[in-house]
DNA sequence: GCGACTTTGTCGGGAAGGAGGACAAAGAAC
DNA sequence: GTTCTTTGTCCTCCTTCCCGACAAAGTCGC
């Protein structure tokens, strides 16, 4: 019988002890993890960065490359003087990982890879309310096929972004009201369906807007971040010291449920005057007076409206804005983030709410902490989830190459 | 010219890369925080928590033990088999550091060593408002001289908590108000009047509340916490990740500024509705119809007469206990804590408010984070700040045991 | 009380990883 | 073309931890 790594030396909750070996994997998961977040970068700048000298940079870079990870390829002459550096990448289809979003009116898959690379993705639109869990797989399968194709062998991850709550662990969506699901064991559905021999992650839709924003969209270097996005209803993501923050049991974010208005309206949760409910997407709707049933169909119609001038619909916008603002208030206030990232119909509203949202904002938040936060639309657009996704993916490959790249 | 270590080595934010020297210092802290945490072990589960070997924890202990940090005394016969253990734990005397708290009716200074062993510590009282600036540097430099008197060779820092927003950086106080402060530069007039060779750490108030009682108290081993302190304002200390989380500016945990009432009182702070409005000590004085304006006081008097059963009273502590777990809600939806902690008043009326704070956070929490957080008073009572303030102040010493205690 | 067993502490040898310095290489500035 | 600067490579050395053997110090069963 071999010897397991003996387990109770890896019980203890602590901070573990640092070995030799254990130096070899942390040094190349930093070296892997820069290229990924930052791109292309000369040795020399990674020696800069990460403290190593020129000769361990040039081991880890050569094992790097040995894993298929990296590559070398040009050179840059970079500051003038002295001789040029060559330059190191990540190899984008070194390892790819199947990026997943259910959203409420739509299913998207993507293959990316290192660095953020979408290599291949696809995206259909469905009536709202129509997608069941059963459904969602078997979409999520036929989808992934084709575009999976090219890169099977490479593959190192799946992963499942969900509007609802879920548990990390084994991808279980407690429930997801917007999708009408309840104690859905999608990862297991997903791993049984898909049949890839990688791990699953499942996780909840804001929380990789969130990841997708800070690694790759508007809230790239910010050490503390909240990423609010406006969907059927509002959800936040929060990034904390430049990593996510799940809470105790992974449904931290729930920003949508924050109250606001002890007199406000009733709220889906059972609750009333809650956040979403005065600037959720159905509250923007009513107010336009619109169909508040059709979502992505009555909001177009609205931008449209917007767009042309429509002086009923400003005002309409403008009011929702305020409580947009007024939550953000609460947000700034209680997490001083660096940056507020706005997704789903708020970035899309964005530049139509800005006056309105921004005064509000500075009518509630402290001044100080006013001095440093910005508002602003995310830069992905509806690709953040799966840009987070993929993050969430990868991680364990970028963080421990040689473990994730040899299993 | 002594070469320093290359200042554009540590230039970058990003993690850095690992070496021989600096696994040792790693292994160094990680010994030495566990000692400092969880108080006096053996040899043998030192190994089985860090994952490292006897020779190596010998080697390592052995160093600490010469740095002055750790002892090893008598024996422990532990689990009946085999050869007994000796135990070793941190020679408390052998680093200590000054915790100071100014608060808004008084003044405290202690004289903290390793392990959070509390060697010295005076409290004195003040009419409320009657405390400058430049009284608190007097009156902490008074009562510090005798206290120190005794450890002024092993002094290693200074850590002061402050009921305002401050720049850690330098110890500047941007605002606080309920001292009447205004950019104050504490931390320098500190060091002017203490004279002494060690770093000075000022920070918030309810941050270090919330470090005391995550280190010492009743959110001791949590991971994601939060801790509301009530004073005169209400302000929140977030842990996250079992790390104080501190804000872009550090100055997240302004939970007293959370928008609960569009239509509430006006609030100190220039809008109207805020959750300490409806919440505050102000809120519950004027509810139990008691005089605002002489704190501490008044509230032992609504105690007294809540414990006389005085319905009247009880009555108007139910309504505020009602806001403090509306509040107490929106912390849960948005940061899923483990556990939220309260201090200030809120812990000395907790077993009145609980009833009414209970029943209004289930109302208000999503029910699946409901499962899982508890809402306790602090067990540190006024010493919550001052532990928080010596955590602090040792937290360099702690981390890297042999930079520290080089210096 | 005595031996078997178990766990802990110590010591010496070994391995892994990064640092440092010498030297070659590759360009820019003059 | 020469000089200067920076980068890449190679080799040796140093630090740190691991491993295995052995001694030490208890408990348990008889």
């Amino acid at each position: 019988m071999t010897r397991e790594p003996s387990p109770d030396r890896v019980a203890a909750s602590g901070r573990q002890g640092a070995t030799p070996s254990s130096v070899r994997r942390h040094n190349l998961g930093v070296l892997l993890e820069r290229l990924h977040l930052d791109g292309p970068t000369s040795r020399s700048r990674l020696g800069a960065a990460t403290g190593l000298t020129r000769s361990t940079i040039a081991e880890l870079v050569g094992e790097l490359g040995a894993l298929g990870l990296v590559t070398e390829t040009g050179r840059v002459q970079s500051s003038g003087f002295g001789r040029p550096s060559s330059v190191v990448d990540v190899d984008a289809p070194g390892a790819v990982v199947l990026a997943v979003e259910l959203a409420v009116e739509s299913v998207a898959v993507a293959v990316v890879g290192l660095g953020g690379t979408v290599l291949a993705s696809e995206r259909v639109g469905l009536p709202r309310g129509t997608l069941t869990a059963a459904g969602a797989v078997r979409r999520v399968t036929t989808m992934a096929g084709p575009l999976l194709a090219a890169h099977r062998e490479r593959l190192t991850g799946v992963g499942v972004a969900v509007p609802g709550l879920v548990r990390r662990s084994d991808g279980f969506v407690h429930v997801a009201p917007n999708l009408g699901w309840d104690d859905v064991p999608l990862g297991r559905l997903l791993g049984e369906a898909l049949r890839v021999p990688v791990r699953i992650e499942v996780a909840n839709e804001a929380d990789l807007g969130a990841l997708g924003e800070h690694r790759r969209g508007a809230g790239r270097g910010a050490e503390t971040m909240v990423f609010v996005s406006g969907d059927v209803g509002i959800g936040a993501g929060l990034v904390v010291d430049g990593r996510p923050m799940l809470g105790a049991a992974g449904y931290a974010g729930e920003a949508g449920h924050v109250l606001v208005d002890p007199d406000g309206r009733p709220c889906t949760c059972g609750s009333r005057g809650c956040w979403e409910t005065e600037a959720g997407e159905v509250a923007l709707l009513r107010a336009a007076g619109l169909d508040t049933t059709h979502g992505h169909a009555a909001l177009s119609r609205l931008l449209v409206r917007l767009d042309s001038g429509d002086q009923q619909a400003a005002l309409a916008v403008a009011g929702v804005a305020r409580w947009v603002g007024l939550g953000i208030g609460n947000l700034v206030n209680l997490l001083n983030p660096e940056v507020v990232v706005l997704g789903g119909f708020l970035q899309q509203f964005h530049r139509h709410m800005e006056p309105a949202l921004e005064s509000a904002l500075a009518a509630r938040a402290l001044t100080q902490p006013r001095q440093v936060v910005r508002v602003v639309p995310g830069s992905l657009g509806p690709l953040a989830q799966l840009h987070g996704a993929a993050e969430l993916a990868l991680r364990d490959l970028v963080l421990d190459p040689w473990a994730a790249g040899a299993g």
